[in-house]
DNA sequence: GGAAATCCTTGATCCGGATCAAGATTCTTT
DNA sequence: AAAGAATCTTGATCCGGATCAAGGATTTCC
């Protein structure tokens, strides 16, 4: 099982006063079951989660249907992002896919030890600098017009993703319906 | 015309002490026409733009077509965020539109200022924020599949694009033809 | 372990935006 | 100001992925 202070000194690679500081407020733990919402549409998201466990998807409604914009898997993080930064009800929701384990740190503690461990700023800086990498990385997957390119690009960069993660998530996240991502797999 | 002094002052609401700081290494200037390219592909862009004068575009080749990712106009930052913030070779080019004026400051001097001044830090920390929410935001923005109300979006976001560039990047940008934009215009 | 729900697959049809084409308009350049 | 280039518009056709439908395979959960 994925550890918080394995990923703080390895992924993040603080030093240990940070690391424990961090950990000193990183206290919060949930449980939740297949389909429970982690985040709910209009909910302020008041946390940070480092996921121990288990599979969550995030969704966008738009025109009345809903469409994932990402997954979340053992030994990441996960958050409504503009939530988290802005302070304001979340857009976004996110649901367990199955039974799953996260810890937690709160808004306010968070950006607290920011202004006291300059380090951690850095820290931080760099982990949105590499978020804003991976968006436009996505962006780029999603110009790709035909969807079978687009499956081919997410095998080669997240294949863990097929294994985790029911086909029916993986073809909204990809932007086509299940029976296109059906037909294009083999 | 915009100036850069304003820019760092009101815009990014920066003290006196950190924007001259920046200003004192941020000289280089640039002159760009018609069609001249600011970054090639493959090219390791080593500057960050002010843009005080023109419009320019940001160009992604996929599937032996070229695809705008993204504008510039006066009194904004133009990069290529990718190959500035990993100084790694462009995936993208950036091309001017008409005649452009812009200022530059190096990669180098600039990640030297973060390390010298926190407030610095702490700024460029809350500037990658916001271009993490706006890269967001587009995503929603592409997620809505009619192309009529990808094009509402845009207008209600960015009317002033509509003036400033040619509508068929704007097609591109929004990942339709020139002739769908045309037809659902009015 | 077995019923029920969910998910996956395959087939048939449809439709909206891409493509191709050509003329009109606007912008650029000298 | 005029020629030339680039852009915009409108029309006709086409095609690939969405939609609708139904049977089969897995998972979930008591």
């Amino acid at each position: 099982m994925a550890t918080l202070s394995q990923f703080l000194q390895e992924q993040l690679r603080l030093p240990d006063e940070e690391a424990s500081a961090l950990l000193r407020h990183w206290q919060k733990a949930k449980s939740l079951r297949r389909g429970d919402f982690l985040t709910r549409k209009g909910q302020v998201e008041q946390y940070l989660y480092y996921i121990t466990e288990g599979t969550l998807a995030i969704f966008y409604d738009i025109d009345e249907n809903e469409q994932v914009v990402g997954f979340g898997y053992p030994d990441t993080l996960i958050l409504s992002i503009p939530s988290f930064i802005r302070n304001r009800p979340s857009d976004y929701y996110i649901q367990a896919l199955g039974p799953t384990e996260l810890r937690g740190i709160s808004r306010t503690d968070f950006y607290r030890l920011l202004e006291q461990y300059p380090l951690l700023e850095t820290t931080w800086r760099q982990a949105v600098e590499e978020a804003l990498l991976g968006r436009i990385e996505r962006e780029i997957d999603l110009l790709t017009v035909s969807p079978r390119e687009r499956i081919q690009r997410l095998l080669n960069r997240s294949p863990h993703v097929f294994q985790l993660i029911p086909n029916k998530y993986i073809a909204s996240y990809l932007r086509m319906t299940p029976e296109t991502l059906s037909r294009n797999m083999r």
